[in-house]
DNA sequence: CTTTAGCACTCCTTTTCCAAGAGTGCTAAA
DNA sequence: TTTAGCACTCTTGGAAAAGGAGTGCTAAAG
């Protein structure tokens, strides 16, 4: 693959973008006067010829313009495409979006996923990878009346969840604490499948209305684990879809909107990097295939990453796309940063 | 407003399934030999100018054939429609879908809004009404460390949320009580906004330690409260509606759908009936006019209501999607029953 | 009075054809 | 190596024509 001379570059660089923006076959005419005048159309052709020939362009028959291939689209996002800066007043947009109170996560997702897809105008999604490994640190049985009592379990990765268990059998309140105790010393520190063995262990040894309310907050509580390990994953803006010239045929808006709907744990996942664009064939689940999806990470702490996506086309406009997601990971990494802070700040 | 003749009503029923299985204008010769040839076609065709002048049929054109018009389907729907017998597989089919482990109300929803939409291949939705004048009945502080303690919070509806409070500043673990106490005395059994008045009130009665503590947990708390009288809708298989001969239209596809992805709260929600249909102009909302709801709602307990609806065009299968919709409403009804048994079936 | 056959007529849909236009590839000259 | 010129290809849009489905009306039959 030898190097492309500069003028080849630039040439690719102005029908990548040009087609970005108008979803037509760009010729060599409007190229020769996007380049200021400086060469004729018929040199252009000439260049044209060969970029073709080298499979960065493709021709959607004779006698029209041309258009960037999957392979063209990969060296412009490499090498020609320019950074772009986000306006002051885009990065305030940003940041606005995100100064939400921070409810459940997943009301935040939703907000993030929302506003992301509306500044780029395609359909975005966001997950907030989730920690597989979380266990229980601590129970806690709550009395309330002597059918019922509140269990909380305070998980590995400080989280709180607690559910309110409606008892079969009469329990006096001094029992509570009994049952407690077998949750807190059998129950934690370990994986949601240990958890149902050691349920079925402790059958015999243990009096069976404490163990009718064991088994209940057992389950509920493997339930939850269980749940914490599977990333959750929002989609948002996906009907924008319906916008875009090359989804105007129902049958491909059909395909890539359901899949978004309900495929969406098959989005393309990277941890590797900040940032990561797969364009069209690239991609490997078959509903991808034409479309191109640019995903970026953050940091939710612990060491935990999220990630922020968005699907388009692939004639889609990279660089615009690109920097405003890399701006969203930020706010997003600075957001759960400061959530993290004030146990931190300690040394003061 | 004149009775129809028999025959009157049978050749618009015929219309009306016709050109629901077809989404073809239906002509007269089609409709003779649905009848069974006991009229010919001239006499169909005097009576569809009779049909059409009532204003209960449509001529998309003078040499096309008839579809019905919004007063048409209502008509069929009111008086026409057989009642549709679920077969029994549908019915397994039906309970099934709904015998997951009542795990969280929300991924209960989905669950029940993508099963209903698969079955029926519209789009559905589904809400739990959620009572709104949810208070707190309940506070407890768990302690966890010295920054950390665990707040627990019981509503009036028998729900218990729970949160992870980190304070910013230290706290003897003997305080607690002391704040949950303030909680309890103060902040049970009120409105959100009156718990934020409250609040203010109570500053410059609490020592600064405690207030911050207590602040935090009454925000959360309100927040919560607030969150509860939202209803909250989840839509299912929105792409569907791709696969309809009448969204081919990408903007009309496109409006619909952005419709169902960002106004949920605005589909129709009639608490009245059993059972509603919504045709096409019947609807208020710009969006759903040329698209027909068909919804039913189920008992959540409590006297609370449910709902759980389809959308589709205009020329929907009524009684099919009817049929269906009240299969999922009894299940989710009988769901939330045995739900609540338990607690009930008492006296044994 | 109702039903039916017959037929002219309307209007949509599909196909076909043509002209225009855009853009290429090649050749020959600068 | 670049450029102008030109023939050629292929799409696109529109007009015209052919075909078809279905109606509405009339007149006759039941």
């Amino acid at each position: 693959m030898a190097e492309l001379s500069d003028r080849k570059r630039q040439i690719l660089k102005v029908v990548v973008e040009d087609y970005v923006r108008t979803a037509e076959p760009v010729g060599s005419k409007a190229i020769a006067a996007e380049m200021g005048g400086s060469v004729s159309s018929a040199t252009i052709r000439n260049e044209l010829a060969d970029l073709t020939e080298l499979g960065y362009l493709e021709q959607p028959h004779t006698s029209a313009g041309r258009m960037p291939s999957p392979k063209g689209y990969r060296l412009y996002v490499n090498e020609l495409m320019e950074e772009q800066r986000l306006s002051l007043a885009e990065t305030e947009r940003i940041n606005r979006s995100l100064q939400l109170k921070m409810e459940e996560l997943n009301r935040l997702l939703t907000q993030a996923g929302r506003a992301v897809s509306s500044l780029v105008r395609y359909p975005a999604y966001v997950a907030a990878a989730r920690k597989s490994g979380v266990t229980a640190r601590r129970f806690e049985l709550l009395p309330v009346d002597e059918r019922n009592c509140i269990l909380v379990m305070m998980t590995s990765d400080s989280r709180v969840k607690s559910q309110l268990l409606r008892m079969q059998l009469k329990l006096e309140p001094e029992q509570l604490p009994a049952v407690a105790g077998l949750l807190n010393g059998r129950f934690t520190g370990v994986a949601p499948e240990e958890m149902s063995r050691r349920l079925m262990a402790a059958a015999e040894q243990t009096a069976p209305q404490q163990f009718l309310l064991l088994s209940q907050a057992v389950s509920y509580a493997a339930d939850c684990l269980e749940a914490a390990g599977r990333p959750e994953i929002v989609t948002a803006g996906a009907s924008r879809l319906l916008k875009l010239p090359e989804f105007r045929d129902a049958d491909k808006a059909h395909e890539l909107m359901s899949f978004l709907a309900d495929s969406k744990e098959e989005l393309p996942q990277p941890m590797h990097r900040e940032m990561e664009i797969l364009i069209g064939p690239e991609n490997v689940k078959e509903a991808l295939r034409d479309a191109s999806v640019v995903v970026a990470s953050y940091d939710i702490g612990d060491g935990m990453r999220g990630l922020i996506g968005v699907v388009g086309p692939t004639r889609m406009d990279y660089a615009a796309v690109a920097a405003r997601l890399s701006g969203f990971a930020e706010g997003l990494t600075r957001l759960f940063g400061n959530q993290e802070l004030p146990p931190k700040e300690e040394p003061k």
